[in-house]
DNA sequence: GCTCCCGCCTGCCGTTACGGGAGGGTCAAG
DNA sequence: CTTGACCCTCCCGTAACGGCAGGCGGGAGC
């Protein structure tokens, strides 16, 4: 079969004048014209379009594209397996960003800073996923991310601050239990800590017993988050990650 | 906290030429300068080129990048869920553009020729995923594949011409039985049905009589692999189709 | 206090991968 | 035989930087 330009073009996803751009670089020379000199594309050239198509949205410059589709030593078999490989890196490489954009929404709930190292982990040179695995881990599946979402996307600026000020206010409570030398296993701590999780639940997600203790891992573990409870009152993510656990203990 | 823009450049993973620009197009111009007319970038410059960053890389152009971040309806929280959602999608097409990769390679075996529309598909414009879903199905999980890309990719042509001639052989052989009146349920056919898959096992992968009688529906549901057994002889899709399906349930 | 090197500054020209016409031939349908 | 859709070849424009020249700034080591 043979196709004029403006066939290919449409079939392929591409505009005329970048078909006219690949032929005056010799990238694809349609291989043969009419008598009129039209253009006319035979299932080769597809079939080195398609490559070049995927190689163009896997980033590589027009140049590097005819070096490689030109190379004797591979076959079209073998670009399609190269391919292969190189979409199953790119999804990866996007499925981190995605987690590091949850981490960051995750991080504003709290009004935890980023450093700038977080910010751009996914952009960076540094090494790579090590901070990336473990984030997932954290918040994992995005079950509970997705409704969280949903809802705070409905959530007007008035809202923001209602639920800044019962945060807020649930912190200075917990910091008076603190400071009233309750242990973190009484009964006034693991209210608070049952409070906790039902004010997540009512304004991100809603927060089972195993979520819970979950984030109490963390808010230990993970210095930017004990940061935060620290700054409310010095002993805090710890007391509070006990506190967590004795209440989803007691409540089971 | 101030950053010169080596800093941020080395972070973000950009050049300094590049926060140049963004400064001239007054994408991103740093809050402050020193003394001596350094460019000092601080926190919230940072989170502003944070979004242009991911923005950036889901393709958009720096102008419009420009008004959806001044856009005073939009705060950085919405811009979160924004890429998110945006990245997402991102994804769903990467990975159909894989299952079309390996629709490609599966075609290249039997060296069944891709229609235009087939080999643009993930490009084109014309109605997503009807195809990609039901290719999906039929070839399922990676797990064969995986399987028969690593053998493939250590083919030599020699392999090559030999499985091609395999081949030729038995489908001469499945249409001399054809022509002998047997019917497909006759041992003689269903012989070479098993012939069939320890083929398919020997050379590509697996093949368990499960994957086969697949392979077997695949066959005549689809009008490519269809019109290939149909080339060798006419009514040898449906024929072969029956001679796997007798032959899986016998050997069961 | 001086030097030295590295980092920063402002032009300015170059490049890639096309976009988008202008001006003019072509082809199939009515 | 016209007409509208399609094709051709120039040719200029643009986005997003890359890269270098030529010159100032600054801090650490002598």
């Amino acid at each position: 079969m043979a196709y004029t330009v403006g066939q290919v073009a449409k079939a392929a996803g591409v505009t005329v004048r970048t078909l006219h751009h690949y032929d005056e670089i010799a990238l694809l020379s349609p291989s043969g014209r009419s008598s009129a000199g039209y253009r006319r594309y035979d299932d080769d050239d597809l079939e080195r379009l398609q490559h070049i198509r995927y190689y163009r949205e896997l980033g590589f410059p027009l140049e590097e594209i005819a070096a490689i589709l030109d190379d004797p030593a591979s076959d079209p078999a073998a670009h399609l397996r190269r391919q292969h490989e190189l979409l199953s890196g790119r999804i990866t490489k996007l499925q981190e960003m995605v987690t590091a954009i949850e981490f960051a929404m995750e991080a504003r709930k709290l009004n935890i800073p980023l450093t700038p190292r977080e910010r751009f982990e996914v952009f960076g040179d540094f090494d790579p996923d090590a901070h990336a695995e473990e984030a997932e881990q954290r918040w994992g599946g995005s079950a509970a991310y997705e409704e969280s979402n949903r809802r705070v996307a409905r959530y007007s600026k008035d809202d923001w601050l209602r639920n800044k000020a019962e945060n807020e206010d649930w912190g200075r409570r917990l910091a008076e239990v603190m400071a009233s030398g309750a242990p973190a296993g009484s009964p006034a701590a693991t209210e608070l800590a049952e409070e906790h999780r039902q004010l997540i639940s009512r304004w991100f997600y809603e927060c089972s017993y195993e979520i819970h203790t979950g984030l109490a891992d963390m808010y230990v573990a993970d210095e930017r988050f004990t940061a935060y409870f620290e700054r409310i009152r010095p002993g805090m993510a710890a007391y509070l990650s006990e506190a967590i656990h004795v209440n989803a203990i007691n409540r089971a």
